[in-house]
DNA sequence: CTGTGGATTTGATATAGGTCAAGGATTCCC
DNA sequence: GGGAATCCTTGACCTATATCAAATCCACAG
């Protein structure tokens, strides 16, 4: 994959609680030939922590393929998941420099990354990019602040609903689709990992999850393996408005 | 007041969920002069709604002084609360021309508003402008996220004293001095708003106020006047790291 | 095939916080 | 002063979810 690919791709998906992307859809070849000189990879393995809160920061990223958190931590242990990252969608922050949380690869991870400096003097040079994370950013923002009506507000049926709401858009939009009608995708997260992003046990997620599959809202193979006969009916048990949000 | 004390006094509070402010610190006389000759004031009475999520938003605008909040509200009423605007955090985003949220006045409130046009324009003009948007919407993500950690985590007792952290934070803050030892200030917000804030029920925010009253962590006087004899106590109650969060 | 360890499910029980209901305090208005 | 409205407190009880404790499933190493 190319920085041209992955820059150029900016699937917007909706209200979901996940980071959007791309760096700057719109900007010229020379500049994209410029972030080229200044790109890396690094691949992780599912389960290892990328980054951990307080980390010094020197790189800014792009998820190619994999998916990963973005987690708080107590200091008594009690743990928070705050962002889930898909394919395109950015880590990183110009201008600070030290990790505020944990990044945690819950699957094989793939990440396309930018030396931060270098990263930072293109984008004095190019408004594009600025601006397209700004808009990026208001993004995380608004995803936050979903998240944050989930976490305060919905009942833990509603919430496993919304969590596989937002994992099958995001999955069908790696397939460039919209998500509609039969859904059929992976759950990229082990049941602790949903109760950290749900504020819930692993306990209660289990059970929730057998009550949708009881309830035929959900059919499983295996743990991870899902399908959703009918993405309208999910939305519904998520408590969302009709159509899953501001974004549609 | 002026825009251009508006505009220079950028307090940053800390890890509180709420905004922070100031649109260029840095920014030119002369900007500051075009600023000026787009800028109206506004003013609103406690309980207002001052914007409805949904609605068209010319303009954008900073919070000269009183409190309001960004509420979300589910079709069957259920009601969170997604942001606290103290005086000289933001409203508005350029770029987008509907609101996301109701914005609510929870007290008197007196907003310093700017076409939102003509700011793009300028915003255009200035990169300084741009750059300073970015970072206070930086410090809105993480806000968010310290509240999607309350939200899902945090006993009762602990959501209270961390709102009353950050309330007691931000009022200090107002008169330029760190919060540290004893603390006195007036609550801007009724119990219910307080509970939507911090996904709970009225009930329950008067419960662990009465609590934390009889433990000698706060002193109330009337219903919103609060004392707190030691700050540092107050943090602890919070559960949050030492100093308060990552921001100190 | 067999043991081992992690992930998951399920059951029994406990509890924090919600719900419903009543009553105080404060303010405002007449 | 006397409603009456609003906001707040407190009590009694209930329930959704947490907690504690076994099973079960499954992948993988040997």
């Amino acid at each position: 994959m190319t920085v041209l690919e992955v820059l150029h791709s900016a699937p917007n998906c909706g209200s979901c609680p996940i980071r959007h992307n791309a760096v700057c859809a719109r900007c010229e070849t020379e500049e994209l030939a410029a972030l080229d000189a200044i790109k890396f990879y690094r691949s992780f393995e599912a389960g290892q922590t990328l980054i951990w809160a307080g980390d010094r920061m020197d790189f800014v990223a792009s998820v190619v393929s994999g998916v990963a958190t973005l987690t708080q931590v107590m200091e008594d242990g009690r743990t928070q998941t705050v962002g889930l990252l898909f394919p395109s969608d950015f880590v990183g922050r110009p201008g600070r420099d030290r990790a505020p949380y944990n990044v945690i690869a819950t699957t094989d991870l793939l990440m396309c990354c930018f030396r931060k400096k270098p990263f930072e003097e293109m984008m004095a040079r190019t408004p594009h990019i600025g601006q397209r994370l700004l808009e990026m950013t208001l993004d995380e923002l608004d995803a936050a602040r979903e998240w944050m009506l989930l976490l305060g507000r919905k009942t833990a049926r509603e919430k496993i609903a919304s969590l596989l709401a937002i994992v099958g858009r995001r999955d069908a939009a790696l397939h460039l689709r919209k998500p509609q009608g039969k859904l059929v995708f992976d759950l990229p997260l082990t049941r602790e990992a949903m109760a950290d992003y749900l504020g819930l046990t692993l306990e209660t997620v289990s059970r929730q999850i057998s009550a949708l599959k009881r309830d035929g809202v959900i059919e499983l193979e295996g743990k991870r393996h899902v399908t959703v006969p009918d993405y309208n009916v999910l939305l519904e048990e998520a408590g969302d408005d009709a159509d899953g949000g501001f974004f549609g």
